[in-house]
DNA sequence: CAAGTAAACTGGTCGGACCAGTTAGTTGCT
DNA sequence: AGCAACTAACTGGTCCGACCAGTTTACTTG
């Protein structure tokens, strides 16, 4: 009783040939980022298919993140190593098509956030205790000076988070959906944020996440930022997502 | 003195600016999924470009999840509702291009999983509470009947949690990474697991996970999991590995 | 009126062509 | 001989026109 398994049978596209080829050669390490794919029309004599044929698969690559095509380049197509770009877009994209509510975009972000100022907490070196120190010390300065620069500082400081936490999928990821929560929140509501009283809030809550690190207590890390992250954006949740809080963040009660 | 920040003086490609009207009508709730395109050749005189230029376009929309052709259809390319699948494919490509460690992928992991299991003890409903039972059952009748089906039973067991945490972001992800933990795993060592007593492993800590989010505490939930995952898979980290776990499941201690 | 067929589409692929930009090799000048 | 300017070759971006195989629609025919 052997059990066959039939999986669907997809018509080959040849566009798709050429580009499963190309995507094993780069995943597979045999060619390697920083190098160069033979031009389009070496690449149509190599594959035996048309021009338009290798540059929808070339497109097709090129909006993985995983090939850039430059006009004039004498040495075709270069292969690019990782970027967070392409796994942005399709962030964005889920969020705003896929009926991701808010209430799933933040409980994402608090649960890679507050991991990330654990793994900090532990692993993080003076360098990027140095950035998070300057960049609390630069929103508290730029307090006065409008929202554009603070914001800024403000960025800064979560960025050496996720550097501190050694971790990049943590950091793609939870950049990603920060930038669509932004985006979400942005064309939801005016943002009531950018005054001197919710600036001075956000200065308080980064300088607590920020002592945390430092100390190296990686409980106190994940606590302080869990209940910060949650307590900023529980007004805007529903009853079932202030729920989904309380279970991520029991300390919240 | 007023900050004028420049932005990167990219050239503009022709069927970029097609891709980019497209995709904003579908992200904008224009074109709403199940709606169909234009034709390609529809689509040609509406923005004055060649078929190959659309082509490109469509193809590039194709490869993020937005549309899907159909030769022969009558009615143009269809716009579809989400699908994981682009963001899958994007941590695939990470996972193996981007210098990703195990560690990453495992600590991702651990976070995503344990916390789904967190939100599933409070917001699983009965049928869902009646599927994961349903899996680990199955699982234990199945530790004798060779790995296939056993994995089978597994991954629902998992993929009933996913569902119970009403997450869609944290399943996508989490299904995701898990993939890739496994083609990881798989080409670097042999499967030393599908033994039987790999398998009653496997149940018992399923089990656990099951009863402490039948309990509905998702503290014990959390922890379970997460302490689950770290056992799993602390023997193929390295000593930056386990710090990072120990610092985000100090149960384990 | 029903069944079958033919025409009018669809997307997939191909070949050839032109343009603007980059680059490398060559030429010409000092 | 060394260096600068020029030219020719090649790159990707875009376009045109054409053909094929498949599906859908509408018409013709029994």
């Amino acid at each position: 009783m052997s059990k066959v398994s039939f999986s669907r049978a997809v018509p080959v596209l040849t566009y798709e040939r050429v580009v499963e080829q190309i995507e094993r050669a780069i995943v597979s390490g045999e060619i390697t980022p920083g190098q160069h794919l033979p031009s389009e029309r070496e690449l149509m004599v190599q594959f035996s298919v048309s021009r338009p044929t290798v540059r929808e698969a070339l497109r097709v690559l090129q909006s993985l993140g995983l090939i850039a095509s430059k006009p004039g380049s004498r040495s075709g197509p270069e292969v690019l190593s990782m970027s967070s770009e392409p796994l942005g877009r399709s962030f964005a994209i889920m969020a705003r098509i896929a009926s991701l509510s808010l209430t799933e975009l933040v409980q994402f972000r608090i649960v890679l956030e507050s991991s990330a100022c654990q793994l900090a907490a532990v692993l993080r070196n003076e360098e990027q205790l140095k950035k998070m120190q300057n960049a609390v010390q630069r929103m508290e300065a730029e307090v006065a000076n409008g929202s554009d620069s603070f914001n800024r500082a403000d960025l800064d400081f979560h960025a050496s988070i996720w550097e501190a936490s050694h971790n990049d999928l943590l950091r793609v990821c939870g950049q990603a959906v920060s930038g669509s929560i932004l985006n979400l929140m942005n064309e939801r509501m005016e943002r009531s944020a950018d005054t001197a009283g919710a600036m001075r809030d956000s200065v308080e809550r980064d300088r607590a996440i920020y002592s945390a690190i430092a100390s190296g207590d990686s409980v106190a890390a994940g606590d302080t930022a869990r209940s910060a992250i949650s307590r900023y954006f529980a007004e805007y949740l529903d009853e079932e997502g202030i729920r989904g809080l309380k279970a991520l963040a029991p300390e919240l009660t």
